[in-house]
DNA sequence: AGATTATTGTTAATAAAATAACAATAATAC
DNA sequence: GTATTATTGTTATTTTATTAACAATAATCT
């Protein structure tokens, strides 16, 4: 298959959970323009995507939820568990260890890491934290592929340098501070005060004009 | 000024805070593959931003940072002071307030919200936890006009609906379900699920090829 | 059975975003 | 003082993403 538009991959991501959330409701069928209404997205969009990937639905029934959710997964899962490490285990990193356990099957995180001794070689919702000093040993001998940056911004560019040079592949950076990856690790960075920032704009211009 | 793309504001946010960041180092001119170099852009990118907001630098000298932050600050920055509650006291949602505190001075968190009695009254990061039951009232009187959702997904939907109902202007959505909101209040949806699928996905491709 | 409707799949058109190209020129080098 | 270099600002081009248009056809209606 050629390659997917960056943009195609997010959107197939989240239809794959509305359909999962579907499916438990006991849905078997769904057409396109209700996958766009959940999503906020046009019934257009959803029938370029989903064809972008290969599968047809069928006419005047939508599509078959547990087919789609099959092939989305054959497409955006990996073969094996890619396992995945959150470094900086405050109050973010906590909330993305909680909010990962047993979600996915094909993503796993199987460490956490930080530096206070209180939380070192305790556990993390079932997750056990260790020592940042011990990132490189842990992350070769577990073979983590994915680093999850969750660190106050200070420490933001040592720890993307101790996470590349582990041989971590992708990393999430949620800290406000942009770092610098080689380009054979693939980078995704957020920051929730340029979101927030953004809102404020629009309502700016919404309660200003 | 005519209509900012959106992506643009996103990058404006940006560039102040890597602004504001040289600028406490000590820094008083900035080129624009500096800037470019620090967001993993392009400076032809940064330049074209710049001019869409009508400034502009010195020929070899590159940028004024103070001139262009404050540029930049009036351009994104309300009049008066925005305020923002979060809903939702968990891991989530005490990182987004932690992270907060202070750090804006046209952005403000004045309240939060949960259902959790052992929460509600008490301080977070010095922001008072309120009952979801007084959320119509608390945000009416303290004229709260962006909310952000930090709820577990089962509770996304009333809790977007009460917020739209008690008159706020903006919604930042980090509940992985998607919600529906009338077409007047800015919706702004992250999921931390589909970032770490999609770098999982890019990693995955690098892995099995 | 024939007409109507609702829906998919796909191509064509449009819009948005990013990149390239390059003229202008201040600073520096020689 | 002239040439070279580095940098901005802006227009043009290309690429990417979205939306519109519409043919095909299964299901339903009359």
């Amino acid at each position: 298959m050629k390659q997917l538009p960056h943009k195609t991959i997010a959107r197939l991501s989240q239809y794959r959970r509305s359909l999962l959330m579907c499916y438990a409701n006991g849905k078997n069928h769904i057409y396109s323009h209700e996958i766009a209404k959940i999503q906020h997205i046009t019934a257009v969009q959803v029938r370029r995507d989903i064809m972008l990937i290969g599968y047809t639905g069928t006419l005047r029934k939508g599509y078959n939820i547990k087919e789609l959710i099959d092939i989305i997964s054959k497409i955006i899962d990996s073969k094996d568990v890619i396992k995945v490490c959150v470094v900086g285990v405050g109050n973010l990193g906590r909330a993305m260890v909680n909010y990962f356990s047993g979600k996915r099957t094909k993503l796993s995180i199987v460490a956490c890491f930080d530096t206070d001794p209180n939380k070192i070689n305790k556990k993390v919702t079932g997750v056990k934290c260790y020592s940042v000093d011990d990132m490189k040993k842990i992350i070769k001998q577990k073979n983590i592929k994915i680093g999850i940056m969750t660190v106050p911004a200070d420490k933001a560019s040592e720890t993307a340098d101790k996470l590349v040079s582990a041989g971590i592949k992708g990393i999430l950076n949620y800290t406000p501070k942009p770092v610098y990856v080689p380009k054979d690790v693939f980078l995704e960075e957020y920051d929730m005060i340029t979101s927030l920032e953004k809102v404020a704009f629009f309502v700016k211009t919404h309660i200003e004009r």
